[in-house]
RNA sequence: GGCCCGUUCGUCUAAGGGCUAGGACACCACCCUUUCACGGUGGUGAUACGGGUUCGAAUCCCGUACGGGCUACCA
């Protein structure tokens, strides 16, 4: 099993869920997981991202077995490291007919798509019917090429496509899928630099380091019949990986990317991204305030389900679970309303104790230091079902650890009068002079001072509500008093009759 | 344009020839709740279209339409 990611900036998605799906396959079957850097392309190189990406598997719980971080006997794991190994396979293909050199420059190749261009043909491809008008190791003599090479002329090495032959292999989630390669261009296999392009390393790699199965996205299919090429010629198609081509993760408008989330609202990458060269900084899940258990839960579940209704998920389940007769074979469009959801279960599953250093952090963060660690773990419990974000529970909970800044007085203020002003004032003495402060207590109480002066216990309790917690929301109000304690209860009390 | 992949409620999906096409999110209503949620009950809502094959098609085949991907010395 591989995950081979490219590290020009962070993770969205579709890479995740790719991750994902290979891990769970790899666990299942009691596989290696490993993880290749691909990053061939030296002119796309951003500093930051690849450590990024194994900060990201961390964060979702995924670890490879094998990878630039985790070691492994098949290295190096970064392709740019294994830069030497290559070039060797390209002269093979080149030696046997299966490539050859091409020492067309930019400019050349932009000339013949120009010079090609037809309203029947968009773009022009670099195959067969073009090939022998271009200057390459097909149209040069041998000579001519011998000395071309030997003054070190800048070139390229590209596969030579059959003319007439049909590619056909089976993808395990879609069958048989077939090519007619006379329609596909000769790919470039080696550039001028001298490193590889993901098609002749892929090849390579998932060769030499013994990989089994192959999933990767959608977007990968129209080059399927290249790689398949370059296994029959070079290591046998006997040998090369089951292949699975995961559908595309979808956005309001095709393929899911970083600019739909900004467009949209809704994270795209697991984890914050800031990129070095343009300071922008892309929000992801984990500081929205998903659980990472929830992200892996609503990932695998799209475009994956087990079959029965059951829709949350734990790690281990997923692993025994998974299967990838079961992945559909459809792009699925994300929901972020779906996505919250998942996690909103997850944090009502998830026990207060868990839940608690994220919550202080969190509070921390907003000035909200809590030295309780009992107290906090109650609060939480308190109120975790009405959070559907981890970032929920600041404003859900600081109202038992702060003085409210505001107070909500046009809720209370259209229905207010003298009557109900005396009874905050007798609650305040009833209250103080109470032997004992617990929920039950302080209710009775309540209500009876209420009967007592002929009003409605309910046409006071909100405006209880809004002087202890500042608006309407939050549990039990009698809970809340409770937890406060009766200084903090009657000073707020207090402070709202006052400004009334 | 060419090639490839795909098409069940708005969204994620179940139903691999045989039922009133099931569930979840979202939405609406009601119940519970003397706030907001949670929870509970119910509701609106889908097999893209046209042909076949078959006693019978969401399911198999063909065509059309639509959507997506690819078409770089990027991955």
């Amino acid at each position: 099993m591989r995950f081979a990611p490219s590290p020009t900036g962070g993770l969205h998605l579709g890479g995740v869920r790719t991750v994902l799906y290979n891990y769970l396959f790899a666990k299942k079957y009691g596989g290696d997981f490993i993880v290749r850097i691909e990053d061939t392309d030296q002119t796309r190189f951003v500093s930051g991202a690849e450590e990024y990406i194994f900060d990201t598997l961390k964060w979702c719980g995924l670890e490879p077995d094998e990878s630039v971080q985790h070691g492994g006997s098949f290295g190096p794991y970064r392709q740019s490291e294994r830069k030497e190994t290559y070039r060797k396979y390209a002269e093979q293909l080149v030696k046997e007919g299966f490539a050859y050199y091409a020492f067309d420059t930019p400019e050349e190749l932009e000339k013949m798509r120009h010079d090609y261009k037809m309203e029947h043909n968009p773009s022009p491809q670099y195959d067969h019917t073009i090939r022998m008008k271009m200057r390459n190791s097909l149209t040069l003599s041998a000579e001519e090429t011998q000395s071309l090479l030997a003054e070190g002329t800048r070139h390229v090495v590209r596969i030579k496509m059959p003319e007439h032959e049909t590619v056909t292999f089976t993808d395990m989630i879609r069958g048989e899928v077939s090519f007619d390669t006379s329609l596909v261009d000769d790919k470039v296999l080696l550039k001028a630099d001298g490193m590889p392009t993901y098609h002749l390393a892929v090849v390579v790699d998932d060769y030499l380091m013994q990989i089994s199965h192959a999933f990767r996205g959608e977007e990968w299919l129209p080059s399927a019949p290249v790689h398949i090429l370059l296994w029959k010629y070079l290591f046998g198609l006997e040998n090369m990986p089951y292949w699975a081509h995961f559908p595309l993760i979808l956005g309001p408008s095709g393929k899911l990317s970083k600019r739909d989330g900004a467009k949209y609202g809704f994270p795209v990458f697991a984890m914050n991204w800031a990129d070095p060269n343009t300071g922008d900084l892309t929000e992801g899940f984990k500081e929205k305030g998903f659980l990472p258990e929830a992200f892996i839960n609503l990932l695998a579940l799209l475009g994956w389900n087990d079959g029965s209704e059951q829709e949350v998920f734990y790690k281990g389940e997923l692993i025994e679970k998974f299967s990838m007769e079961r992945v559909h074979s459809a792009g699925a469009k994300f929901d972020y309303e779906k996505a919250k959801w998942f996690n909103h279960e997850w944090i009502k599953r998830s026990d207060a104790g868990y839940l608690k250093p994220e919550v202080r952090i969190l509070l921390e963060k907003s000035n909200i230091i809590v030295t309780d660690d009992r107290l906090l773990e109650k609060v939480i419990g308190l109120i975790k079902d009405r959070c559907t974000l981890l970032t929920d529970f600041v404003q859900q909970s600081s109202f038992f650890f702060n003085t409210p800044g505001s107070i909500d007085l046009d809720a209370i203020k259209p229905k207010w009068n003298e009557a109900r002003q005396m009874f905050f004032v007798e609650l305040i003495r009833n209250y103080q002079l109470s032997p004992d402060w617990h929920t039950h207590t302080l209710e009775n109480n309540f209500k009876e001072i209420a009967a007592a002066n002929d009003l409605k216990p309910g046409d006071l309790m909100l405006p209880f509500r809004i002087m202890l917690v500042g608006g309407k929301f939050g549990p039990g109000v009698f809970e809340i008093a409770a937890i406060i304690g009766k200084d903090e209860t009657i000073k707020r009390i207090e402070h709202t009759l006052s400004i009334l």
